[in-house]
Order: structure tokens, then sequence, then C-alpha cells
DNA sequence: CATGAATGAGGGTTCATTCAT
DNA sequence: TATGAATGAACCCTCATTCAT
């Protein structure tokens, strides 16, 4: 019976619960290692949580909201200026790899979703896949893309540079320097789509990075 | 003399096990519901396989293996006319997404590895990572991607990008035209990372592509 | 169905099964491993025999038969001279360690037996306790053995050492020298329960046997 | 503050294990049918012991090692006068009976080992065979086993006779009077191996448990 | 609330037996 | 007849879940 009993052990659980989902997926996951890691009982798993699948359910799917909010949207606030563009994308870039290197252990656990639970997996990538379409939807608006930009295709090549650029940072031991892959990611992406004028803009931004004292 | 082996048993039971493995990863396939999709009984499984482990390692190993060797590399018997370059790319990258999707069952079992098995990921990844900076380093050779360019995260970018047109091309139910999107993919990636010269070669090439009657 | 088949066959997988029967008992042998010994196949198993229970039986009651009538039994033909009766008893005795030894095999199986089986086991004991209960009868009816023996108890002390003796000499890689520890048994047993006359008729065949030249 | 473990869950376990060992041996025994007999479920056969080999060599084991310490010495501290021995003898034997038949499941057990436990058997019957020896040669000593005696044979017959009357005594259904089958034994070897010294104490004794009020 | 012993359904594996050749 | 591939019942063991304390 899910009562809210003592708040630390339900942390210390579902923080065990991810790590031992992370490490073994939902079916290899045993309830007796997320309790033991949690330094609990056996019995105490379900005091907090219905059954191991709702548990899993419990938390991945609150991850997923969580990283729906954060995933940065293009809006009518964004600025005007393009290199200011380019300077809050990778700002919000770089929020959003904290954010996902914060929840590693949960978005492996997604990744590696099988059987009944792929919708996860599908869900996660089709928002990421959405938010991406949007934003070079956005740049093509402003003139910032060029139109014969075909948004789909664009958008998923992005998303993947960006997904590997993930697995890259999660495979690290500590968190690596994200911050520079993501202003060349940006490289790729502005020369690969964006306009001369969008190109130029970056070049620039990657000038005054360098020498802004001016 | 005696009952002939049905020699299609075999291999029903290999394909059977990929999709079952495929959909549920190595824990939550079930013997049984391999060989029930294989219109096998239970216990001749074991007539193939030592145990339901040997049969996962067995089908995805001896795929490790292929991709392997069918990943193209870049050698010395390229041709030095860079739009002769991006055609034979594009063309092996053809080949190369043919193979995925008719073993895309056992690409999906090797993506969603976990526990015990990561290590088949990793090899995946590791080997696709390295083929890729290959290129990267062989393009700079040639003078046709900039000499700033990080080769180790340009590769991962460019994998990234790959991957994520690999993922598409297998959500689909039937086999999609990959090659125009290969091609966007090459787009991006000479803008991303190309000197003017091979970005000019591109530029013709996709002319070409169009009006070669010319 | 047990049709009649090549002799040489049935032979070889009787000879097999005692083996593996001998080493395994009836749950533990494979009938897979006792088609390999005899050089068969598995299936040809079921040509010769209903079942593997059924070889098991075929195989032990055949034997209980044949030990049956092998047994030494007291009768009205015996030598009257305690001396001639002693020397008899021995070469009896001796020819029944020989058929053991041919047949230590299927003895094992039998001292082995247990479950539904535990029948074959005790038949075994029962037949040998009685036919020594037979014996003592007769030494007693002789006035060779003491009146007040119990013959049940002095029976079961009999067998039990010359049992011992049994496994003894089934425990040594080649048959070893029976006859020196029969008459050593012999002696336990005259002087255990013999009468003096029957002691002294003892003493002199030991003596005759070193030096019956007199 | 948990659930008691049940005090008497485990001893009812090791005694059903007993049971159906000593019934069907280690491959006829079903785990199921030994929880069943000790009124608990399949599953909590695995709380109590790793396995169903392991709980076998618990029950055997732990009663090889009792019974080693339990069989009768030969030692300094034995009396000098060949009655009194004797009678410690006969004291010593009437107790390791009454152990035997406390533990008969077990011996069963023991007796009935095949396959790769054989050694259970092997061991034990060394072991009896080391401690007849050991006393044969103690008689010897003392002068009351004629010096002609084959140690190794006479203790072999003399386990064999012991042995057999340990059969008869668990082939019954309630403990029959064991001390008057003993005597009878001792007489069989002392007759069978003694000097005429121990034959004489030996019938003094007889005759003294009779009529001792003299 | 917490504990961990107890439960029992489920799944991997074995192997006696059958059957097509 | 002979073969050995195929079958499927049965059994050991695991582990999610329940329950007595």
């Amino acid at each position: 019976m899910s009562r809210v009993a003592d708040p630390t052990s339900r942390i210390s659980l579902l923080r065990a619960a991810e790590e031992v989902f992370a490490e073994r997926g939902l079916i290899g996951a045993k309830v007796e290692e997320i309790t033991r890691r949690a330094g609990m009982s056996k019995g105490s798993f379900y005091l907090h949580f219905e059954s191991k699948e709702k548990a899993f359910e419990q938390v991945t799917e609150s991850f997923l909201a969580r990283i729906g909010a954060m995933m940065p949207k293009p809006g009518h606030d964004m600025p005007h200026e393009p290199r200011e563009l380019l300077r809050v994308w990778l700002e919000q870039d770089s929020q959003l790899f904290d954010f996902l290197w914060q929840n590693r252990a949960i978005v492996h656990i997604i990744l590696g979703c099988q059987g009944d639970h792929v919708y996860l997996l599908q869900a996660f990538f089709r928002a990421m896949q959405e938010n991406s379409c949007g934003w070079v939807r956005f740049w093509k608006g402003r003139g910032l893309f060029g139109d014969e930009v075909d948004e789909q295709l664009a958008a998923t090549l992005i998303c993947g540079a960006y997904n590997e650029l993930y697995k890259k940072m999660i495979a690290a031991p500590k968190k690596p320097e994200v911050e520079a892959w993501l202003r060349v990611a940006q490289g790729m992406v502005v020369r690969g789509f964006g306009t001369t004028k969008l190109i130029r803009a970056y070049d620039a931004s990657v000038h005054g990075a360098h020498g802004d004292t001016t």
C-alpha cells in the first residue's frame, strides 16, 4: 500500500530502483537487490510500490514528464539577433545536458526499454524529434535555415548527433566539458543547414568567444 | 536411414530467436515462445543450442562479425576525384543500410543489451565510432575536411546522425527510400565539416544528379 | 517391440545396460549412455526393450533366477564324512564367488536398489538368508553344529561375513585369490558354531591341505 | 519485528529430506515431496539449503562425522581382565546399535549411494573396516586372539557379521532386542578367532550372566 | 511502518519415448 | 531393422509477492 511512509526510505528506494533498473532492465532487476542497495528489507518495497512494474513506471514516467517540461522550446520571447539566438541555444542545451547527466541512470533505463514498455522509448524519441522539428521550423521561419531544408530529416539528423554526444558524455566516469562539444555540434548544424547569414553570425560568435575583449 | 533433420528447423529457430530476443531481450525471451514461433517443440531448442544464453550469443556475435566485415573502410583504392568519392561513399552507405535493414531484428537486440551483455553494445558502438573516425581522418588527409576539425568529436556527431537515420528507417513498417535521406545526411556532413572544395564538389554532384544530361 | 532382431545388438545392449545401471542406478542411468556404450543408436533401445524400467527388471530378475538356481543347497546327496563335507562346502562357495565375480555389475545394481525396486534387494537377501538357514539346520541335523545355536541368528551372521567378503572381492580391480579367504571364513564359522567333532575335522583338513600325502 | 522463523521448519525439512532420500536416493528424491512431507511450500526448501545436492551432502556428511566420533575405539584405558573387556565391548556395541537405530534412515541413504556420491559409501565402510581392524590388533596384542589371525580378513568378516545384524535390526518395524543378538555375535567372534583364554572368559561371562548370584 | 520467512507460479533444462525416414 | 531428430512431461530452482510478527 503506497502509504506515505518515511519519505527518506521512499527516496532511497527510488534511487536504488533507478540504479538497478538502469543496470539490468525491468525484468533483470530483482526487488531484493533494490532493497538491499537501499539498505532496507525486501518487504518494505511493497509499502511504497504496488509492484515492481509500477515502480518502474513511476521512475520512468515522472522523468519523462520532467524532461518534457525541461526541453528548450522555441518561442516568441526568443531574441532577434542571430548571435544572441545562438548563445541562448547553447545555454539551453548546456542546461539540458546537465539535467541529463544528473539523470543518466534513468535515461539509460529508457534507452534500454523492451517488451511491454517500448512505448517509453518511443515516447522519448518522439518528444525529442518533435521538439527538434519545432526548432528547425523556427530557424526556417527566421530565415536562418535554408528554405529547402527538409524539417523532419534535419530534425532526425540533429537529434542523432546530439544523442550520440549524450552517450559520449555518460560513457565518461565523470562529467566531461560538454560546452565545447556543444559548440562543435552547433557548428555542424549551422554549417549543415544554416543560411549564409547564420553561418556568418556563428563565425562571429566563435571569434567573439575567443576575443570578445575588443 | 534415420529420420532426416529438417533443414529448416535450425533456421526457423534462429529467426524466431532473433525476433523474440529483439522484442523481449535476453531475459524476457522465453524459450517456449521461440520454439512456438518456429513451430517446434520446446525440447528441440536444445538440439540446436546449448542454452538460451548461448543462442543469444550466437545470434549476436555472428552478426557483429558480419557487420564488422561489411562496414565501408577508407583505403588506397579510393578514387581521387572528390565527386567520385562522394558517389562511392553514398553507395557504400546505401549498401550498409540495406544490410542493416535486413538484420534490423538483430540490431535491435544489440541496441537493447543490458546486464552481462552490454559488451555487445559497447563493441558495436566502438566499432562504428572507430570506423567513422577513420573516415574523418581520411577526408582530412585529402584536404577535404578542415584541418581544425576534431576527429573524435566529428566522428561522434556523424555516427549519431546516421544512427538516428537508421532508427528512423527501422521504425517504418517497410523499408523507406533511404537513398534520399543519405544524400541529405551527406549534405549535412559535407557542409558541416568539409572545405570549400568538397562543398563545391557536393553541390555539383547534386546538380549533376538532377540534370546530368548537360 | 521386442522383436528378435540382431541377437548381438540385444546382448551388447544388455551388457551396456548392466554397466550403466550398476554405476548410476535405475534413475540415474540414461538410455542414451546405454546405447552409446553399446555402440548403437538411441532408438534401437526400444526395439529390444519396452522401456528403461523393463530393461532394468529384465537384467536383474533374470539374474535373481540364475543365482537362485546357483546357490549351493544342502541335500541328501551330501557326503557323510565331515572332512569331505567341508571340502564340498568350500568348493561350492568358490564356484558361487566366481559366479558373483562374473556378475558383479548386476549384484551392484541389486545392492543399490531403491524406490519402487527395493523388492529386488529384499528378495536377494531373503534368498541368501534362507539358504544359509537351511545350511545351519543341516549342520545341526548332522550333529556338527551345537544344538543350542540359534538358526536364524547364525545364518544372519554367516551371511554377513560372506557378504563382506564378497564386497572386498569386488572392490579389487582384478579377482583376488578368494579361496584362501573362504578357508578363513570357513574357519570362523566352524569354530564359531561347530561342535568339537567338526572343529577337529576342520583342523585336520587344514593340515591335510598342507600335507595330505600322509 | 519480523515474522519469526518457524524453528521447526528446518528440522522438519531435514527429517523429511532424510526420509525421502532414504526411500528414493538422491536423484529419485523430489524436492516437492520433501517439502510436502515437511508440510511446507516448495520454495522454502531453498531458504534452508542451497540445492538438493547440498542438502543431501549436509544430511549425510554430518552423520558421517558423528558416527566417526561414536565408533568404539580400543585404547589404553581398557580394562585388563578379559571378562571385563568382553563386557565393555558388548556395552559399546549396544550403544552403537542404538545410535544406528536412531539414524537408520541416514544409514540407509549412505548404503544406497551411487553415482557421484559413492565416496560416502566408501568412506563409511573404510571407517568401519579400519576400526574393526584396530580392534583385532588390540585383541592380538593382549594375547586373546590367535597370533596367526589375519587382521584384515578377520576385520572384514567381523564387520560383515555385524552389518548383517544391523540390517536385520532395521528391517524390523520396531527395535528388536539387540543385546541378545550381540551376545551371540560376540560368541561367534570369540570362538572364531579367540585363544582358549578368551573363550574360557567368554563361557564364564555367559554363565555369569545367567547365574551371577553365585 | 518494518521485517524477512514463507509461498507458489513460472521458466530453463533434461531425458524417456516416439516417429519419419 | 536401424537411426537420430523431435516431442513434451517433469523437475530443479528463482523470485515477485504475501503475511505473521
